[in-house]
RNA sequence: GUCCCGUUCGUCUAGCGGCCUAGGACACCGCCCUUUCACGGCGGCGACACGGGUUCGAUUCCCGUACGGGACGCCA
């Protein structure tokens, strides 16, 4: 039987990197084996779902480049189904109806009713209305009586499943409840729609979060209620912030949400491979792995057990995200096929109002050569429009130390620099090798390092102390532009 | 509280009884390259949580302790 696995979010906000992580599993053990990746919206919370959020999570999938087979399911639209496989197992004996009224229910938050119940040490089966005669409880039911319906687990005996991540499982009865199927309104509970709607999906394989681990001994107990084929489970390990504790918007922010990436000037493939590499390690120890790699070398017994930390620093603006993320989104700009490369510094030229429609035609050439001669040292998409502003705008900002450094420190650098635009503005042609020749000869002409000039130029032109060679530059800001430059009063 | 899961360098991890004086990647430090900064090259720092077993031999298997995480809802 083919391979069919799914994502199943809940669309209750960003798609959060570790849910994006669970999207790429899927997806990779879809590919891998030639089956199906599904995705299904569990938005069966109408209080909490929004359309936004749905959204968001469509297109954090395509960034990532995890495209989805078949049509897109909502879980709301089979809440029908959902309560129609809870009367079925009404009327098999499975399930029965609770009619505690709502009044006697706890009105606790839900920390304080685990603990409540902890307390209580109540046995699972101790419910009044397990075992009415059916008489009475469709007599009941027939006079409008309002009820509850709950899957009615056997005392005796234990689950069992050969999860693929973390081995053999088993969870006896007594320590699972009557798990409600249907809320006292008729509303369908996530245990019974997901077990529905998994069924319905023909999903082979259940990929998913930790935190569902036990919740997976209360569906076995659907599925064989059910009748169904129960599915093979791989429960990968979770994503922690530093502290060890859980990676959520409210305490970590935006760091823990997909589309901050996209944002903050990440390439797809390069965010991908980074979280590929968070609880699965290739099997050679190559960790630079192209889509097409992953998919190769991905497997459900290469994931790790115990859960990733994901290290960052929250007051650092240079490590706001982990460190290895950032490392790898630089490889891939730096060493990824130009051609590739070009859309996404489009894009990110655009948004900052720096693009000129020529780089698409009579300065294509020149737009390479210079995207290719500065991605050498960026970090993120970013970059391009911030620290490489120089290069696409005469209207760009001097760095204070740099000034400083560069130029403050020597005052014949001043007399100087404006002696060697004199000096460029006849040089012809006007590259990488005439312009070396140049500043050297000035160098010599006026006893003064060569160093000195080309620091100070580096900066009068980038407005930075670091960058290309000065040469490149030269020949990438141009010779008009260069010698304006070096002699703008502007950084003294 | 109960049940479940986990524990190898700061972080991500390799390791599935001898190949381990524990390997790689990121980060950090040093040197080389470079009249800048990166890249690259070379090198360094740095871990098997602890205690018992089992075994000729344990990072690897078993038990316990500690620590961490998860679940326990008429949320998903």
């Amino acid at each position: 039987m083919s391979v069919r696995v799914r994502f199943a979010p809940s669309p209750t906000g960003y798609l959060h990197i570790g849910a994006a992580r669970s999207a790429l599993f899927n997806w990779l053990y879809a590919r891998k084996t030639g089956g199906k990746f599904l995705l299904r919206i569990e938005d069966t919370d109408l209080q909490r779902s929004t359309e936004e959020s749905t959204r968001s999570i469509i297109e954090g999938l395509e960034w990532l480049g995890l495209d989805y087979d078949e049509d897109l399911v909502f879980q709301s639209a089979n809440a029908p189904a959902h309560r129609a496989a809870a009367n079925r197992l009404l009327e098999g004996g499975k399930a029965y109806r609770d009619f505690t009224p709502k009044e006697q229910r706890a009105e606790l938050s839900v920390k304080e009713d685990i603990a409540e119940r902890a307390r209580a040490n109540t046995d699972q089966r101790s419910n009044p209305y397990r075992d009415l005669p059916k008489e009475e409880s469709d007599r009941r039911a027939a006079a409008g009586e309002p009820f509850a319906v709950r899957l009615k687990v056997s005392p005796e005996g234990q689950t069992k499943f050969d999860d693929i991540v973390y081995g053999p499982q088993e969870r006896s009865h007594s320590e699972i409840e009557d798990l409600v199927l249907l809320r006292s309104d008729g509303h369908p509970l996530y245990n019974l729609s997901v077990v529905i709607d998994d069924i319905a999906m023909g999903i082979t394989h259940v990929i998913r979060g930790q935190d569902h681990l036990t919740n997976t001994h209360k569906q076995i107990l659907l599925y064989e209620a059910l009748g169904a084929t129960v599915p093979r489970f791989a429960h990968l390990p979770l994503i922690l912030a530093p502290n060890k504790g859980k990676l959520s918007k409210r305490k970590h922010g935006e760091v823990v949400s997909l589309t901050t990436y996209r944002d903050r000037g990440f390439v797809p493939a390069a965010f991908r491979n980074f979280l590929a590499l968070l609880g699965w390690a290739p099997p050679e120890g190559k960790e630079v792995l192209s889509k097409e790699e992953l998919v190769e070398y991905f497997s459900l017994e290469g994931i790790g057990r115990a859960n990733a930390i994901f290290n960052f620093q929250e007051n650092d603006p240079r490590r706001w995200t982990d460190d290895k993320a950032l490392w790898m989104n630089a490889e891939y700009i730096r060493t990824m096929p130009l051609d590739e490369l070009l859309p996404m510094v489009k894009t990110e030229l655009r948004a900052n109002k720096l693009w000129r429609e020529e780089y698409d035609d009579d300065d294509s050439e020149w737009f390479r050569k210079t995207v290719d001669l500065i991605r050498q040292r960026y970090f993120t998409l970013k970059d391009f429009s911030q620290q490489g502003r120089a290069y696409f705008s005469d209207d760009f900002d001097f760095d204070e130390a740099a000034v400083n450094k560069n130029l403050r420190k020597e005052p014949r650098l001043r007399e100087l620099l404006s002696g060697l635009a004199d000096k460029m503005e006849s040089v012809e042609p006007f590259n990488i090798e005439t312009a070396e020749a140049a500043l050297r000869a000035f160098a010599d002409e006026t006893g003064v390092k060569a160093g000195l000039l080309i620091n100070g130029a580096r900066t009068m032109l980038t407005g930075q102390a670091v960058g290309p060679s000065m040469f490149e530059i030269f020949e990438r800001i141009g010779r008009d532009a260069s010698v304006q430059r070096l002699r703008s009063g502007i950084p003294w």
